[in-house]
DNA sequence: GCGAATCGTAATATTAAAAGTTACGATTAA
DNA sequence: TTAATCGTAACTTTTAATATTACGATTCGC
């Protein structure tokens, strides 16, 4: 199976969308996040529908942030995005008639419950505006780097 | 993308190899898992090549455990089995230009490099004993359930 | 040695889920 | 009125796991 980039893919968005004056079009995040435009619609539509951001129709429409930075975390994204499965790793059957599935299931579950339980506690421990100061670290960063590289010749 | 399910497979059928006299062909192995003989053949062959199994050829032949119960925990198959990806969820791209993108990776990456260390700290802390025991107490509760119902009608 | 059962493995096909694409109607600003 | 935009359905492509076919190598029992 490929991997869910959703999550990903919305963070990136909604950062660009923050740092930004006015709505952005699908076409606009489409390009910046290497995807198409339709999948921007479907999956920021379930953003939408949590009224994380708003979009407007028609020209100069687009997409904006509903809610501060500081009010969205990514536990709250994940969740919009409908809960996807987070493992790739899986039972051979989900309902088994042997006993012997049924023990191997239930052990394994257990392991993976209290994993996604971290996750997602994690998940919700951070925010959007957490995020935007990891990138301003990064930026920062990458100025002084590109300073000193000038600076060398 | 589909789950990985190689983990629960080999699980099931070292419980059943256990429980086993003498070795137990992939034909037997598959019909049991509801799968391939040549899927059972390269599963468990990753197992073989770690030291877990042994295999013998020619009539009479098949899979046998090679260490016991106690000896094995789902860390170190989960190993053997080349250690999947754990995460249905992931980037968008994995080496991003863009450093929005980059502080994204980051700041997720912390969230399931956590989760995934408390998968495999579970994983290591069972073993294939365990895993028995628990099939022996399910045995025991259904066997109980079966007499019950006869007893009731 | 011969034949049947079995593993080892390469090559190929199938399947499931995510992502991408095409198409077109509805809405809105200028 | 026109062009830009979202909303959404239908379909295609891609990716990774799994399944299948095929056949050589090995081993047991005779």
């Amino acid at each position: 199976m490929k991997r869910d980039s959703r999550l990903s893919m919305v963070l990136h968005a909604l950062l660009h969308m923050a740092d930004h004056e006015g709505p952005m079009s699908s076409e606009v995040l489409a390009k910046c996040m290497c995807t198409n435009p339709v999948v921007v619609r479907r999956t920021m539509g379930l953003l939408r529908e949590a009224g994380l951001v708003r979009a407007t129709r028609g020209a100069a429409g687009g997409w904006e942030l509903a809610v501060p930075l500081e009010g969205v975390t990514l536990r709250q994204l994940h969740e919009a995005l409908g809960e996807p499965t987070v493992f790739a790793i899986g039972h051979k059957n989900e309902a088994p008639g042997c006993l012997v599935e049924q023990a191997v299931n239930a052990v394994m579950d257990d392991a993976f419950a209290a994993a996604e339980a971290l996750l997602l506690e994690r998940f919700a421990a951070v925010t959007l505006a957490d995020l935007a100061k990891e990138f301003s670290a990064r930026f920062a960063a990458h100025r002084s780097g590109v300073k000193a590289r000038i600076a060398k010749g």
